[in-house]
DNA sequence: TATATAGCCGAGCATTCTGGTCGGGTATTG
DNA sequence: CAATACCCGACCAGAATGCTCGGCTATATA
């Protein structure tokens, strides 16, 4: 199993998303300034995000990302899998052919691990972060020192 | 957080221990045959293994490595701590840096997560992994696969 | 129509970790 | 003294991570 910077990076990012998902697409600039991620960083994450369908572009001026369903209906999960591609414990991945064709030892010690990370990580969907008090807070202040966008004069609903 | 073959491996050989404990000092030549585990890397894992007073040594003909507590004493979440150095799903190690001095908006998320992983790994102890049907049943494999050792005739209780 | 925006995409790259080899120790048994 | 088996450090290939850079394409606006 996985879960390294990479994930993180990719739920960070939806998660930015997410809250801001009253103002239209979302360029990557922007997210990367907040979040303080590199932009082809972001970039690379992005293309996979949406070869699983969970965001959708807009090209262009004015252009960003989307989320592709809302936040209720995706879930971290979901996302750690579209940039790792892996999020087992087992090193086989099932085939118990971990040990020299032989199932080891602690083959079965591993998926109940497993088990365990995705129902927990399956159980949390981006819309429970946003109702967070804490993620509240911290997107509070990013807006803030991010020079609260222009674009949108007040955004209802955090204070 | 980070979850490789290094602490499945550590895992391993620590429940290869402790299924043959009755058997004295277990060489590592012997875990490297059962489990297929390259010997140099065994002897890697076990200096951290006993750096973090897990097993104790013998040295000598004869000699090898002992359990240094009992299997009941000993959670799998403390054997991949002394391999692995870091269980810990943040990237900044509770300090809240992780994004440009602030705190990253999924910081909680990742905490939440590092506790979960914890509190299961220590939940189960080696003495519960012995229990367990499908272990035995692959240890006894391979022991028939290995020559069965010559030092102890028959190992009571598996049987 | 020109220009700026911002998504796309691939190559390359430094650094780190993994899993391993090799060679040489040292303690202990017989 | 020889064999066993722990100990220890150096080194190494391969993969992944987290980036950068350069160039492309679609689109909105002036």
């Amino acid at each position: 199993m996985r879960l390294t910077t990479k994930g993180r990076y990719a739920v960070t990012a939806m998660l930015d998303l997410a809250l801001h998902a009253e103002r239209g697409p979302i360029s990557l600039a922007d997210i990367s300034k907040r979040q303080d991620i590199s932009l082809s960083y972001l970039e690379q994450l992005f293309s996979r995000l949406r070869q699983s369908s969970l965001v959708s572009s807009v090209r262009g001026p004015g252009g960003g990302y989307r989320l592709a369903r809302s936040g209720a209906e995706i879930c971290v999960a979901e996302i750690i899998d579209a940039v790792n591609e892996s999020v087992d414990a087992t090193s086989c991945g099932g085939n118990s052919d971990c040990s020299g064709g032989e199932q080891c030892l602690t083959h079965y010690l591993w998926t109940d691990l497993s088990r365990q990370i995705h129902s927990f990580l399956n159980g949390i969907t981006l819309a429970d972060l946003v109702q967070r008090a804490e993620v509240q807070e911290v997107a509070r202040r990013q807006d803030i020192r991010g020079g609260a966008e222009e674009k949108v004069a007040i955004i209802g609903g955090l204070q």
